[in-house]
DNA sequence: AGAGGCATGTAATATGTTACATGATTGT
DNA sequence: ACAATCATGTAACATATTACATGCCTCT
Protein backbone atom coordinates (compact mmCIF):
# COMPACT_ATOMS: atom_id res chain seq x y z
CA UNK A 1 0.00 0.00 0.00
CA UNK A 2 2.67 2.22 0.57
CA UNK A 3 4.59 2.05 -2.42
CA UNK A 4 2.61 3.88 -4.60
CA UNK A 5 2.91 7.02 -2.33
CA UNK A 6 6.61 6.37 -2.53
CA UNK A 7 6.08 6.46 -6.21
CA UNK A 8 3.97 9.11 -5.85
CA UNK A 9 6.33 11.16 -3.79
CA UNK A 10 9.17 10.53 -6.03
CA UNK A 11 6.87 11.94 -8.91
CA UNK A 12 5.56 14.86 -7.51
CA UNK A 13 9.13 16.48 -8.03
CA UNK A 14 8.94 15.97 -11.64
CA UNK A 15 8.05 13.20 -14.45
CA UNK A 16 10.19 10.73 -14.88
CA UNK A 17 10.29 7.58 -17.02
CA UNK A 18 9.69 3.68 -14.93
CA UNK A 19 13.12 3.03 -15.61
CA UNK A 20 14.72 6.17 -14.07
CA UNK A 21 12.00 6.27 -11.02
CA UNK A 22 13.28 3.09 -10.47
CA UNK A 23 17.16 3.79 -10.45
CA UNK A 24 16.31 6.86 -8.04
CA UNK A 25 14.18 4.91 -6.14
CA UNK A 26 16.95 2.47 -4.94
CA UNK A 27 18.76 6.33 -3.72
CA UNK A 28 15.97 7.71 -2.06
CA UNK A 29 12.73 6.46 -0.83
CA UNK A 30 14.45 2.89 -1.19
CA UNK A 31 16.76 3.22 1.69
CA UNK A 32 12.93 3.47 3.92
CA UNK A 33 10.97 1.51 1.68
CA UNK A 34 12.67 -0.73 -0.83
CA UNK A 35 10.94 -2.28 -3.51
CA UNK A 36 12.46 -4.50 -6.56
CA UNK A 37 12.10 -3.23 -10.46
CA UNK A 38 9.82 -6.17 -11.02
CA UNK A 39 7.24 -4.02 -8.47
CA UNK A 40 7.46 -0.95 -9.81
CA UNK A 41 6.56 -1.59 -13.11
CA UNK A 42 3.08 -2.83 -12.87
CA UNK A 43 2.24 -1.00 -9.54
CA UNK A 44 2.94 2.36 -11.99
CA UNK A 45 0.50 0.36 -14.94
CA UNK A 46 -1.60 0.02 -11.62
CA UNK A 47 -1.48 3.55 -10.61
CA UNK A 48 -2.24 4.78 -14.22
CA UNK A 49 -5.35 2.59 -14.82
CA UNK A 50 -6.43 4.43 -11.29
CA UNK A 51 -5.69 7.88 -12.44
CA UNK A 52 -3.25 8.69 -10.30
CA UNK A 53 -0.68 9.32 -12.52
CA UNK A 54 -0.28 9.43 -16.37
CA UNK A 55 1.86 8.64 -19.02
CA UNK A 56 3.52 10.53 -21.86
CA UNK A 57 5.03 8.49 -24.63
CA UNK A 58 7.98 9.41 -25.88
CA UNK A 59 10.14 8.45 -28.75
CA UNK A 60 13.55 6.89 -28.57
CA UNK A 61 15.30 6.02 -31.40
CA UNK A 62 13.58 4.81 -34.43
CA UNK A 63 11.81 2.68 -32.93
CA UNK A 64 11.99 2.26 -28.95
CA UNK A 65 9.16 4.37 -26.93
CA UNK A 66 9.95 5.31 -23.15
CA UNK A 67 6.90 6.52 -20.59
CA UNK A 68 7.04 9.11 -19.16
CA UNK A 69 5.14 9.50 -16.47
CA UNK A 70 3.36 13.15 -14.37
CA UNK A 71 1.51 13.22 -11.25
CA UNK A 72 -2.29 14.16 -12.20
CA UNK A 73 -4.77 16.28 -9.44
CA UNK A 74 -6.27 12.98 -8.59
CA UNK A 75 -2.66 11.70 -7.96
CA UNK A 76 -1.69 14.97 -5.80
CA UNK A 77 -4.94 14.97 -3.81
CA UNK A 78 -4.49 10.86 -3.37
CA UNK A 79 -0.84 11.99 -1.99
CA UNK A 80 -1.98 14.79 0.32
CA UNK A 81 -4.95 12.81 1.45
CA UNK A 82 -2.63 9.81 2.67
CA UNK A 83 -0.26 12.05 4.45
CA UNK A 84 -3.13 13.52 6.53
CA UNK A 85 -4.28 9.50 7.40
CA UNK A 86 -3.47 7.79 10.52
CA UNK A 87 -1.23 5.60 9.78
CA UNK A 88 -1.99 1.55 10.11
CA UNK A 89 0.72 -0.31 11.97
CA UNK A 90 1.83 -3.44 10.75
CA UNK A 91 2.16 -5.81 14.03
CA UNK A 92 5.49 -7.04 15.27
CA UNK A 93 6.92 -9.76 12.96
CA UNK A 94 10.88 -9.64 13.85
CA UNK A 95 12.60 -13.05 12.28
CA UNK A 96 15.63 -11.81 14.92
CA UNK A 97 13.93 -11.55 18.03
CA UNK A 98 12.00 -14.48 17.25
CA UNK A 99 15.00 -16.69 16.84
CA UNK A 100 16.84 -14.91 19.91
CA UNK A 101 14.11 -15.85 21.91
CA UNK A 102 14.76 -19.32 21.07
CA UNK A 103 18.67 -19.36 21.49
CA UNK A 104 19.08 -21.41 24.47
CA UNK A 105 18.06 -24.20 22.21
CA UNK A 106 21.01 -24.29 20.05
CA UNK A 107 24.69 -24.54 20.71
CA UNK A 108 27.15 -21.11 21.97
CA UNK A 109 28.87 -21.22 18.49
CA UNK A 110 25.54 -20.99 16.80
CA UNK A 111 24.29 -18.23 18.88
CA UNK A 112 27.36 -16.35 18.46
CA UNK A 113 26.98 -16.51 14.99
CA UNK A 114 23.59 -15.56 14.76
CA UNK A 115 24.66 -12.17 16.98
CA UNK A 116 27.55 -11.48 14.69
CA UNK A 117 25.53 -11.67 11.63
CA UNK A 118 23.04 -9.00 13.14
CA UNK A 119 25.31 -7.12 14.28
CA UNK A 120 26.93 -6.94 10.72
CA UNK A 121 23.83 -6.60 9.08
CA UNK A 122 22.98 -3.25 10.91
CA UNK A 123 26.41 -2.01 10.46
CA UNK A 124 26.30 -2.28 6.66
CA UNK A 125 22.43 -0.13 7.11
CA UNK A 126 24.48 2.21 9.21
CA UNK A 127 26.48 3.21 6.24
CA UNK A 128 24.28 3.25 3.94
CA UNK A 129 21.98 5.41 6.06
CA UNK A 130 24.93 8.04 7.43
CA UNK A 131 26.36 7.81 3.77
CA UNK A 132 22.97 9.21 2.86
CA UNK A 133 23.03 11.56 5.75
CA UNK A 134 26.35 13.17 4.08
CA UNK A 135 25.31 13.10 1.00
CA UNK A 136 21.58 14.97 2.25
CA UNK A 137 24.52 17.20 4.09
CA UNK A 138 26.43 18.19 0.35
CA UNK A 139 23.04 18.25 -1.00
CA UNK A 140 24.64 15.82 -3.43
CA UNK A 141 21.60 13.27 -3.95
CA UNK A 142 20.20 13.80 -7.24
CA UNK A 143 16.44 13.45 -6.16
CA UNK A 144 17.07 16.10 -3.61
CA UNK A 145 18.83 18.26 -5.70
CA UNK A 146 16.29 18.07 -8.00
CA UNK A 147 13.32 18.88 -5.28
CA UNK A 148 15.60 21.56 -4.01
CA UNK A 149 14.90 22.90 -7.34
CA UNK A 150 11.38 23.35 -7.63
CA UNK A 151 11.09 24.40 -3.98
CA UNK A 152 10.27 27.61 -2.92
CA UNK A 153 13.29 28.75 -0.67
CA UNK A 154 11.38 29.07 3.30
CA UNK A 155 10.64 25.27 2.15
CA UNK A 156 14.57 24.15 1.59
CA UNK A 157 15.34 24.30 5.21
CA UNK A 158 12.03 21.61 6.00
CA UNK A 159 12.48 19.62 3.63
CA UNK A 160 16.26 18.67 4.59
CA UNK A 161 14.99 18.76 8.49
CA UNK A 162 12.56 16.38 7.86
CA UNK A 163 15.15 14.09 5.30
CA UNK A 164 17.79 14.54 8.30
CA UNK A 165 15.40 13.63 10.98
CA UNK A 166 14.05 10.64 9.14
CA UNK A 167 18.21 8.78 8.66
CA UNK A 168 18.97 10.02 11.88
CA UNK A 169 16.43 7.90 13.03
CA UNK A 170 16.82 4.90 11.33
CA UNK A 171 20.81 5.21 12.41
CA UNK A 172 19.75 5.49 15.63
CA UNK A 173 17.65 2.47 15.94
CA UNK A 174 20.45 0.52 14.17
CA UNK A 175 22.68 1.40 16.60
CA UNK A 176 20.80 -0.14 19.37
CA UNK A 177 20.22 -3.32 17.31
CA UNK A 178 24.20 -3.61 17.29
CA UNK A 179 24.31 -2.96 20.74
CA UNK A 180 21.46 -5.41 21.82
CA UNK A 181 23.40 -7.90 19.35
CA UNK A 182 26.72 -6.98 21.47
CA UNK A 183 24.78 -6.97 25.25
CA UNK A 184 23.49 -10.73 23.29
CA UNK A 185 27.15 -12.26 22.57
CA UNK A 186 28.16 -10.69 26.58
CA UNK A 187 25.02 -13.11 27.50
CA UNK A 188 26.26 -16.03 25.49
CA UNK A 189 29.63 -15.93 27.28
CA UNK A 190 28.58 -15.35 30.75
CA UNK A 191 26.39 -18.61 30.13
CA UNK A 192 29.13 -20.42 28.57
CA UNK A 193 31.43 -23.21 30.40
CA UNK A 194 35.22 -23.70 29.79
CA UNK A 195 34.78 -26.40 27.31
CA UNK A 196 32.93 -24.18 24.99
CA UNK A 197 29.43 -25.51 25.83
CA UNK A 198 26.44 -24.14 27.71
CA UNK A 199 27.20 -23.75 31.27
CA UNK A 200 25.66 -26.46 33.56
CA UNK B 1 8.78 -18.58 6.47
CA UNK B 2 9.34 -17.91 10.43
CA UNK B 3 5.58 -18.97 11.62
CA UNK B 4 6.25 -22.51 11.29
CA UNK B 5 9.33 -22.14 13.24
CA UNK B 6 7.48 -20.27 15.95
CA UNK B 7 4.88 -23.08 15.73
CA UNK B 8 7.59 -25.45 15.92
CA UNK B 9 9.37 -23.78 18.71
CA UNK B 10 6.40 -23.93 20.46
CA UNK B 11 5.03 -27.39 19.67
CA UNK B 12 8.74 -28.74 20.94
CA UNK B 13 7.78 -27.93 24.53
CA UNK B 14 5.11 -30.26 24.47
CA UNK B 15 1.20 -31.47 22.05
CA UNK B 16 -0.76 -29.14 21.90
CA UNK B 17 -3.99 -28.81 20.04
CA UNK B 18 -4.36 -25.70 16.66
CA UNK B 19 -6.63 -24.46 19.21
CA UNK B 20 -4.80 -24.33 22.22
CA UNK B 21 -1.67 -23.27 19.95
CA UNK B 22 -3.24 -20.45 18.47
CA UNK B 23 -4.31 -19.37 21.88
CA UNK B 24 -0.65 -19.74 23.56
CA UNK B 25 0.56 -18.36 20.45
CA UNK B 26 -0.83 -14.73 21.24
CA UNK B 27 0.48 -14.20 24.29
CA UNK B 28 4.07 -15.78 23.79
CA UNK B 29 5.94 -15.71 20.44
CA UNK B 30 2.79 -13.97 19.13
CA UNK B 31 4.30 -10.58 20.70
CA UNK B 32 7.23 -11.19 18.46
CA UNK B 33 6.09 -12.62 15.34
CA UNK B 34 2.46 -12.05 14.82
CA UNK B 35 0.12 -14.23 12.72
CA UNK B 36 -4.18 -14.60 13.29
CA UNK B 37 -5.56 -18.31 13.65
CA UNK B 38 -6.75 -18.32 9.84
CA UNK B 39 -3.19 -18.16 9.18
CA UNK B 40 -2.06 -20.60 11.60
CA UNK B 41 -4.69 -23.42 10.97
CA UNK B 42 -3.77 -23.83 7.41
CA UNK B 43 0.36 -23.77 8.53
CA UNK B 44 0.22 -26.87 10.97
CA UNK B 45 -1.94 -28.44 7.94
CA UNK B 46 1.11 -27.84 5.12
CA UNK B 47 3.62 -29.04 8.02
CA UNK B 48 1.72 -32.27 8.95
CA UNK B 49 1.63 -32.81 4.79
CA UNK B 50 5.74 -32.43 5.15
CA UNK B 51 5.76 -34.66 7.74
CA UNK B 52 7.25 -32.04 10.53
CA UNK B 53 4.59 -32.39 12.94
CA UNK B 54 1.53 -35.07 13.46
CA UNK B 55 -1.74 -35.11 14.44
CA UNK B 56 -3.23 -37.13 17.30
CA UNK B 57 -7.29 -37.10 16.54
CA UNK B 58 -8.98 -36.72 20.22
CA UNK B 59 -12.56 -37.16 20.25
CA UNK B 60 -14.06 -34.37 22.30
CA UNK B 61 -17.99 -35.67 23.33
CA UNK B 62 -19.57 -37.72 21.35
CA UNK B 63 -19.66 -36.29 17.60
CA UNK B 64 -16.45 -33.60 17.91
CA UNK B 65 -12.76 -34.27 17.29
CA UNK B 66 -9.44 -32.15 18.26
CA UNK B 67 -6.57 -32.60 16.34
CA UNK B 68 -3.20 -32.86 19.35
CA UNK B 69 0.07 -31.73 16.95
CA UNK B 70 3.10 -33.19 18.05
CA UNK B 71 6.43 -32.55 16.28
CA UNK B 72 8.48 -35.23 14.82
CA UNK B 73 12.03 -36.32 14.69
CA UNK B 74 11.98 -34.28 11.35
CA UNK B 75 10.48 -31.73 12.68
CA UNK B 76 12.66 -31.24 15.64
CA UNK B 77 15.89 -31.50 12.68
CA UNK B 78 14.10 -28.70 10.75
CA UNK B 79 13.94 -26.57 13.72
CA UNK B 80 17.53 -27.09 14.80
CA UNK B 81 18.69 -26.23 11.67
CA UNK B 82 16.83 -23.27 10.97
CA UNK B 83 18.56 -21.97 14.36
CA UNK B 84 21.55 -22.94 12.69
CA UNK B 85 21.29 -21.29 9.66
CA UNK B 86 21.96 -17.44 9.44
CA UNK B 87 18.59 -15.47 8.83
CA UNK B 88 17.45 -13.98 6.15
CA UNK B 89 16.64 -10.24 6.51
CA UNK B 90 14.41 -8.45 4.70
CA UNK B 91 14.74 -5.40 3.07
CA UNK B 92 13.76 -2.13 5.25
CA UNK B 93 10.15 -1.27 4.26
CA UNK B 94 8.95 1.01 7.07
CA UNK B 95 5.96 3.13 6.18
CA UNK B 96 6.49 5.31 9.21
CA UNK B 97 9.76 6.66 8.27
CA UNK B 98 8.46 6.64 4.84
CA UNK B 99 5.86 9.13 6.10
CA UNK B 100 9.06 11.05 8.06
CA UNK B 101 10.82 11.91 5.01
CA UNK B 102 7.97 13.70 3.51
CA UNK B 103 6.39 15.79 6.37
CA UNK B 104 7.40 19.31 4.96
CA UNK B 105 4.40 18.40 2.52
CA UNK B 106 2.13 18.23 4.84
CA UNK B 107 0.75 20.85 7.75
CA UNK B 108 2.07 21.45 10.97
CA UNK B 109 -0.91 19.93 12.53
CA UNK B 110 -0.43 16.80 10.79
CA UNK B 111 2.79 15.99 10.96
CA UNK B 112 2.37 15.97 14.78
CA UNK B 113 -0.95 14.14 14.59
CA UNK B 114 1.68 11.28 12.79
CA UNK B 115 4.34 11.87 15.22
CA UNK B 116 1.20 11.83 18.53
CA UNK B 117 -0.13 8.58 16.85
CA UNK B 118 3.63 7.03 16.69
CA UNK B 119 4.45 7.79 20.37
CA UNK B 120 0.93 6.05 21.26
CA UNK B 121 1.88 3.22 18.66
CA UNK B 122 4.95 2.48 21.13
CA UNK B 123 4.05 3.30 24.11
CA UNK B 124 0.98 0.49 23.96
CA UNK B 125 3.81 -2.07 22.76
CA UNK B 126 6.21 -1.00 25.21
CA UNK B 127 3.25 -1.57 28.05
CA UNK B 128 2.58 -5.30 26.53
CA UNK B 129 6.03 -6.09 26.33
CA UNK B 130 6.95 -5.08 29.68
CA UNK B 131 4.16 -6.82 31.11
CA UNK B 132 5.36 -9.63 29.88
CA UNK B 133 8.52 -9.25 31.02
CA UNK B 134 7.25 -8.82 34.50
CA UNK B 135 5.49 -12.34 33.67
CA UNK B 136 8.61 -14.04 32.56
CA UNK B 137 10.40 -12.90 36.12
CA UNK B 138 7.17 -14.31 38.12
CA UNK B 139 7.30 -17.33 35.71
CA UNK B 140 3.51 -16.66 35.09
CA UNK B 141 3.77 -17.23 31.60
CA UNK B 142 1.99 -20.08 30.86
CA UNK B 143 3.71 -21.09 27.97
CA UNK B 144 6.84 -20.47 29.75
CA UNK B 145 5.91 -22.46 32.88
CA UNK B 146 5.20 -25.84 30.79
CA UNK B 147 8.59 -25.02 29.29
CA UNK B 148 10.49 -24.36 32.58
CA UNK B 149 9.10 -27.98 33.62
CA UNK B 150 10.32 -30.07 31.23
CA UNK B 151 13.14 -28.03 31.32
CA UNK B 152 16.67 -29.33 33.34
CA UNK B 153 17.49 -27.68 35.72
CA UNK B 154 20.95 -26.14 34.58
CA UNK B 155 18.71 -24.94 31.67
CA UNK B 156 16.21 -22.83 33.09
CA UNK B 157 18.40 -19.52 33.98
CA UNK B 158 19.12 -19.61 30.09
CA UNK B 159 15.71 -20.13 29.05
CA UNK B 160 14.83 -17.28 31.03
CA UNK B 161 17.80 -15.27 30.29
CA UNK B 162 17.44 -15.72 26.65
CA UNK B 163 13.63 -14.48 27.10
CA UNK B 164 14.71 -11.17 29.13
CA UNK B 165 17.23 -10.39 26.38
CA UNK B 166 14.58 -10.72 23.61
CA UNK B 167 12.41 -8.49 25.56
CA UNK B 168 14.52 -5.93 26.68
CA UNK B 169 15.46 -5.83 23.01
CA UNK B 170 12.08 -5.10 21.86
CA UNK B 171 11.56 -2.22 24.79
CA UNK B 172 14.20 -0.77 23.96
CA UNK B 173 14.29 -0.36 20.43
CA UNK B 174 10.22 0.77 20.82
CA UNK B 175 11.83 3.36 23.23
CA UNK B 176 13.42 4.85 20.62
CA UNK B 177 11.18 4.97 18.12
CA UNK B 178 9.34 7.23 21.05
CA UNK B 179 12.00 9.01 21.72
CA UNK B 180 12.44 9.93 18.03
CA UNK B 181 9.17 10.81 17.74
CA UNK B 182 9.06 13.01 20.28
CA UNK B 183 12.05 15.15 18.80
CA UNK B 184 10.15 14.76 15.56
CA UNK B 185 7.53 16.53 17.42
CA UNK B 186 10.06 19.38 18.80
CA UNK B 187 11.21 19.70 15.59
CA UNK B 188 7.73 20.33 13.98
CA UNK B 189 7.13 23.43 16.76
CA UNK B 190 10.67 24.54 16.00
CA UNK B 191 9.83 24.72 12.47
CA UNK B 192 6.36 26.41 12.57
CA UNK B 193 5.45 30.19 12.52
CA UNK B 194 3.71 31.88 15.18
CA UNK B 195 0.57 31.52 13.10
CA UNK B 196 0.46 27.90 13.41
CA UNK B 197 1.53 27.32 9.87
CA UNK B 198 4.84 26.31 8.35
CA UNK B 199 7.69 29.40 8.96
CA UNK B 200 8.57 31.44 6.17
C1' DA C 1 31.08 -5.61 -33.69
C1' DG C 2 30.39 -5.80 -28.94
C1' DA C 3 29.72 -4.04 -24.19
C1' DG C 4 27.05 -1.61 -21.16
C1' DG C 5 23.30 0.62 -19.91
C1' DC C 6 18.44 1.93 -21.25
C1' DA C 7 13.78 0.26 -21.02
C1' DT C 8 9.96 -2.66 -19.92
C1' DG C 9 8.12 -6.15 -18.31
C1' DT C 10 5.98 -11.59 -17.26
C1' DA C 11 5.45 -15.82 -14.49
C1' DA C 12 5.41 -18.47 -10.61
C1' DT C 13 5.38 -18.65 -5.97
C1' DA C 14 5.06 -17.36 -1.21
C1' DT C 15 3.19 -14.83 2.35
C1' DG C 16 -0.05 -12.15 4.76
C1' DT C 17 -4.74 -9.84 5.58
C1' DT C 18 -9.65 -9.55 6.11
C1' DA C 19 -13.81 -11.18 6.34
C1' DC C 20 -16.73 -14.72 6.65
C1' DA C 21 -18.59 -19.43 8.10
C1' DT C 22 -19.98 -23.24 11.02
C1' DG C 23 -20.99 -26.13 14.60
C1' DA C 24 -20.06 -28.64 19.24
C1' DT C 25 -19.49 -28.51 24.16
C1' DT C 26 -19.49 -26.89 28.84
C1' DG C 27 -20.90 -24.27 32.59
C1' DT C 28 -24.69 -21.44 34.63
C1' DA D 1 -32.05 -22.59 27.45
C1' DC D 2 -28.37 -19.72 26.54
C1' DA D 3 -23.84 -17.66 26.59
C1' DA D 4 -19.21 -18.33 26.32
C1' DT D 5 -15.62 -20.55 24.51
C1' DC D 6 -13.83 -24.55 22.22
C1' DA D 7 -12.61 -25.93 17.64
C1' DT D 8 -11.60 -25.64 12.77
C1' DG D 9 -11.39 -23.70 8.99
C1' DT D 10 -12.48 -21.33 3.66
C1' DA D 11 -12.42 -17.54 0.25
C1' DA D 12 -10.93 -13.56 -1.76
C1' DC D 13 -7.68 -10.44 -2.12
C1' DA D 14 -3.36 -7.82 -1.54
C1' DT D 15 1.39 -7.70 -1.35
C1' DA D 16 6.15 -9.21 -1.99
C1' DT D 17 9.94 -12.26 -3.82
C1' DT D 18 12.61 -14.51 -7.26
C1' DA D 19 13.80 -15.64 -11.46
C1' DC D 20 13.54 -15.07 -15.96
C1' DA D 21 12.84 -12.67 -20.64
C1' DT D 22 13.46 -9.41 -24.33
C1' DG D 23 15.25 -6.06 -27.19
C1' DC D 24 16.94 -1.26 -28.39
C1' DC D 25 20.35 2.38 -28.29
C1' DT D 26 24.87 4.60 -27.77
C1' DC D 27 29.54 4.70 -27.42
C1' DT D 28 33.99 2.84 -28.31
Amino acid sequence: MSLRFALLALLRVGPLSGYDLQKQFAESVGHVWHAPDSQIYPELRKMEAEGLIAAEEQPRGERATRRVYHVTDAGDDAFTAWMRTPLAYARVRDPAHLRAAYLETTTPAAARDFLHAHVAQWESEIARWEDELTRIDAVENPMLARRLAVTARGDRDRTIAFKRFTYEGLVERARGEVAWARRGLALVDALTGPDGAWAR
